[in-house]
DNA sequence: TCCTGGCGAGAAAGCGATTCCTGAAACGAG
DNA sequence: CTCGTTTCAGGAATCGCTTTCTCGCCAGGA
């Protein structure tokens, strides 16, 4: 690979004036503009952004970290994200941590020393991935959830109203023994979402705690079905588990909403055309997206000011699984 | 950020040493290793991995290059890659180019500057983006799309074969005028698609390009709805315009299979749940990341060898939405 | 004619790590 | 006791770029 001394030589000038006449420097005398630049175009000469990063101290790339790249509502979040970060010279690379926390804290560490530009992080629950990030100089914006004992800049839908919408809804339904399946303790929308659920609640709460992925809604769903306490509907704190629920529920003839009323957190690209149509709680993903990335572009201007949590509103979206 | 020298300070030892401790070189007294291991817990000392690659001229960092993140299909498929990639000592960055080339060629760019020790693309189609990659020393392996004119290693699946199936299915289950709904032309994915669909057609083939997207598929099945050949059946090129397909004709209320019978190509994560269930065209994609990442890794041990094709078997996986 | 100021280009100093080379100390053999 | 060899730590060069500093040159004013 050329480097910035192979154009120098070509074009005959000296490495200073090739690196700003690729800066755009404007003090440059055109005649040696057009030197340098047939020189590159020659040579096929590409800076070497890691030397111009150690050189700067800076990068322009911000790491995504995600807990599940096969979850959709995360891919309409970074579709938000990037729109943001190109405006703004930055390029996005994401990194899936697959809701495993060991995972994660690896990219977070590989993030902090690549000293990237900035992170954006729905965190999978780990506090020393939270801590290595806090204690960084590498600026931070919390999406989704929050990141645990962080004051960072955050970026949420208003979860427990959305979980509180979703009970209610099914309550004013006819439903009676309502459940709620919801994910790990120490994950905020996991949490938050339960706590919806038992605050618009009024019977005696059933609840069982899995994973966010669909093999964690099946067996929660199972699981309420053999139980005593069957319920008559359930709320579903994702829209993974709802799925995996739905095809429990399928598998065993159950039928829905008859048997089983259904509403699921989160919106699903394809909940109109299954059969019921599924009920959900639907975010606003892309916003989510736009806004993390404008308050990173903030913070990275300015560091110091104080962090702001921005609650986004979560909307019901009544279809048939939730209509006795 | 404290620096290697700050730690070599408070450990009273020189910046060399504590490189040394840090690489795990074995020639170093076990009296200063501790010194150092101390000396880097205090002051919380964390490589500046931008210098190391400068040094050593090489990253430990993988650009993943899907074209659309929304599509379970490629999700999946960075699934298999992650694991190969983490067991091989990489990390997996991912860059998404939405289908767009002019983002592909950016995000190219950005993998080569910043010297990634390899690159995994499912091309948009980009000329520029692949003759880019294939003039530098950067290993490339391409995955579910060949790279336009690219002499390298692939992992791709038997388009033609499958899309055969699934045209030879329809005939069998008794549709006569079956058309095609295919991606955009130069993407090989979509040129191969078509073929099998023509060459197992014995009627007059009838041919739809869009582009790749969901949109797409619904434009293209309403402009089918709508015109003097329209068909009784028809094969989409992949998932996304399959879902979009199947959204036209249920605003349509057209019945499948009744009045349109439905096969597409790539599996989707809820076509059985769907009324009626979606037959499907399925590719092994997990196996095809797994399958890549191997192949890179290969390919950064031995740069010289022979580009491999590695091509899987697709898969027929009959549902309802094909059965009259 | 001399001095000052402005402009533009080059020389050189880093950024923070790795790694080759050198040399001191320790050890063993003759 | 001397000399050669091995071991291990430090000095310093280096990766490729940016950016400050310096300097030569020319124009304009005294």
């Amino acid at each position: 690979m050329p480097t910035i001394y192979d154009v120098a030589r070509e074009a005959g000038v000296s490495a200073a004036t090739v690196s700003r006449v690729l800066n755009g420097a404007r003090t440059v005398d055109p005649a040696m503009v057009a030197r340098v630049l047939t020189a590159v175009r020659e040579l096929g000469y590409r800076p070497n952004a890691v030397a111009r990063n150690l050189r700067r101290s800076r990068t322009t790339l911000w790491a995504v970290i995600i807990s599940d790249i096969g979850n959709p509502f995360f891919t309409s979040m970074v579709r938000g994200i990037e729109d943001v970060a190109q405006q703004a010279g930055y390029s996005v690379v994401l990194c899936n941590s697959d809701e495993n926390p060991a995972k994660e804290e690896t990219y977070v560490a590989a993030a902090l020393s690549e000293q990237m530009a900035g992170v954006i992080i729905a965190s999978s629950g780990s506090v020393k991935a939270a801590k290595s990030l806090l204690g960084s100089p590498v600026p931070v914006v919390a999406i989704d959830r929050e990141l645990p004992r962080g004051e960072v800049d955050t970026v949420v839908v208003d979860n427990e109203a959305g979980a509180r919408k979703a009970t209610l809804h099914l309550a004013e339904a006819g439903f009676e023994r309502i459940a709620c399946i919801t994910g790990p303790e120490g994950v905020s929308t996991a949490d938050l979402r339960l706590r919806g659920y038992t605050s618009a609640f009024a019977g005696e709460p059933v609840v069982v705690r899995t994973d966010f992925r669909e093999q964690g809604g099946h067996d929660a769903m199972s699981a309420l079905l053999a139980s005593p306490k069957r319920p008559d509907a359930v709320f579903v704190a994702n829209n993974l588990m709802t799925v995996g629920a739905l095809r429990c529920l399928a598998e065993r003839g159950v039928a829905v909403p008859g048997e089983m009323g259904l509403v699921g957190f989160d919106e699903i690209p394809w909940a109109d055309l299954v059969r019921p149509s599924l009920t959900t709680v639907a975010q606003p993903t892309y916003e989510l997206g736009r806004m993390a990335a404008r308050l990173l572009v903030d913070r990275i201007s300015t560091p110091a000011a104080q962090p702001a949590t921005v609650v986004l509103p979560a909307e019901l979206r009544p279809r048939q699984s939730s209509i006795r």
